[in-house]
DNA sequence: ACCTGAACACCGTTCAAGT
DNA sequence: ACCTGAACACCGTTCAAGT
């Protein structure tokens, strides 16, 4: 009738595997550790997830879904200009806040398939330099957060010479938006930037 | 007298290290392979090198003078702004060329123990926006570049509604240039960012 | 002085066997 | 239907034994 009772379900292990890259990172997760902590063993994860990647995976798609709401919350209720710096400061106060959980986020092999889903910074991004140069604004302002928040969390900064990161970070963000508006009738193009000053 | 001929040396493996990692990443690089590749056993590279982290921090650093060079020479002769653009070209073109290169430098657990040497883009910065503001404009500078070819290398931009990822890129540096130049004389600090516009 | 095979403690994953 | 121990093919690394 009812053989073998089920000790767990897709719900639990997906909370411990949460837990368990939110402390070690995934590099340190072992399918085996997440079953101990479920309280069976590791191949009885196989009957709920194909295999370490698509729990993983799984894993990921559930940080995205916060670090959108984070950012979205951040951005709420503020013309577009203070909106962007809201994002920022929420943007690299997650990352330092939950550094392994913003490293996955960036795992290539956990990419979502079809892509992500379109973020709040596209959408303010477009209403401060215009559709025109939207996605390439977008794709600036991505490319210096994740870049700023990546090195840091890595160390790469050298801080002898410089102030503390929080001014560098204020600065350069002062910067990228500043040179945003000023270039937003710039027309696009490769030989434009080479023309510089 | 001369007991068990050495059949290879540091440099060798080495060699076949950097072959190794190149092709399949430094996760996808075993000391099996690396002994396999240059005909000796696993257990023998303990003699050259104390571990596997040892082995792939001496491939880092090899990586990263190549890198610092082709920096440098693609800045050569060129007034402050425009070597800074040549330098943004010749960083993504290695990350692109490179791939398995480029991230081996970024891997938070092989940096070098002293922190990196001062870099050229420090340097040109400086002559650009001056000494005050070098610090921070440089980590603003590395920031955006180290975080535009990741993603790109990841395939993290929706290229659905950009254009080609060459005219974002150059847009991009366009932007972050002339924020610098126009934010040289800003004061830097947390509360400047918040009033923008 | 350098190289080797055997071994240890780990992995992810499969599978036949239990209930 | 779910869980299990045993097993397989991999790791990095150690070590006693060979020359």
């Amino acid at each position: 009738m009812s053989p073998a009772i089920a000790k767990t379900s897709e719900t639990e292990i997906l909370a411990a595997a949460r837990q368990l890259v939110r402390q070690n990172g995934v590099d340190g997760l072992s399918m085996r550790d997440v079953a101990e902590a479920v309280g069976i063993r590791a191949p009885s994860l196989y009957k709920r997830f194909d295999d370490r990647e698509a729990l993983l995976r799984a894993v990921r798609a559930q940080v995205q879904e916060e670090f959108e709401a984070v950012l979205v919350k951040a951005a709420e209720g503020h013309p577009p200009a203070q909106a962007l710096t809201k994002i920022a400061h929420a943007y690299r106060a997650f990352a330092r806040g939950k550094p392994r959980m913003y490293r996955i986020l960036h795992r290539p092999e956990l990419a979502p398939r079809g892509g992500d889903a379109p973020s709040v910074t596209r959408n303010v991004v477009s209403s401060l330099v215009g559709e025109s140069h939207a996605a390439q604004a977008a794709d600036c302002i991505c490319a210096f957060l994740h870049g700023f928040v990546t090195l840091e969390l890595d160390g790469s900064f050298t801080r002898a010479d410089s102030k503390s990161p929080d001014e560098a970070f204020a600065f350069s963000v002062y910067v990228v938006l500043q040179g945003l508006v000023n270039s937003a009738d710039a027309p696009s193009g490769a030989g434009r930037a080479t023309q510089v000053v």
